[in-house]
DNA sequence: TACCTTGTTCGACATTTCACGAACAACGAA
DNA sequence: TTCGTTGTTCGTGAAATGTCGAACAAGGTA
């Protein structure tokens, strides 16, 4: 396996829809999508998930080599956003598509947030 | 991603968010319904897909199991077409999106149909 | 009846995915 | 420097997926 120390952000032209919808069909990716939709980013220390750390650290990087999220570095913390207009670039309407079916049908509801502020 | 062994035509209400982005990581399954898009039923002999037929099968199991596909079997043919109503119903605006974005990438495009009528 | 066509199911296999704990590296704080 | 926090990577294992060929069942045809 090529493991990339860090592993790159897609640009728009190399996401593909395949990557997309594969991030998307696992519950608790979608559920750490949902808690990113209000466009805040979010330390993954705030983010509730009922796995492992390494098993977190797994979906987050399916999700920013897929190209639905951005990474930052700061420090020791790590920082995470939605690419809401990459996407809504790349696949038009794709986003809000999911994040409808997904909150009607409360997909990835044991995913959960702090909300002690990030920058406190 | 998950598949239930004798899951045959989900309700509108069955059908899974989850379920349907799974099938849609797959290129060849992405491809065929491409083939599908224009509504017309379609013999399963018509497709040309470069899988064995039991491949074939599998990938029409699970666009069927997610309710993407409806098949009606007739003598010892199958046909199969797209439920486009029913997918517009439960997740409005996902299958226009996904066809979109699969024309304009050309994902599947190694799937194809005869133009051969069926009946002949 | 025997044969052919069509699609399903099975067994086998390689690959991928998801999950965990442990070890590790990087950084900040004491 | 030493320690603690944070996230990555490794090793492992279970489960799912994609693929094939072979065997099978159902239905039509000769």
């Amino acid at each position: 396996m090529v493991f990339v120390k860090q592993a790159q952000h897609p640009e728009l032209e190399e996401m593909t829809l395949v990557a997309v919808m594969g991030a998307f069909s696992d519950p608790i990716r979608v559920g750490l999508v949902r808690v990113l939709a209000d466009g805040r980013e979010r330390g993954w220390g705030e983010l509730r998930v009922p796995v492992a750390k390494s098993t977190l650290s797994h979906h987050l990087r399916v999700l920013r080599d897929a190209g639905i999220t951005r990474t930052r570095q700061e420090g020791t913390r790590c920082y995470v956003k939605l690419r809401r207009d990459d996407l809504d670039a790349r696949f038009p309407g794709l986003l809000d598509v999911v994040l409808d079916a997904a909150c009607g049908d409360d997909v990835g509801a044991h995913v959960g947030v702090d909300h002690a502020p990030p920058h406190a």
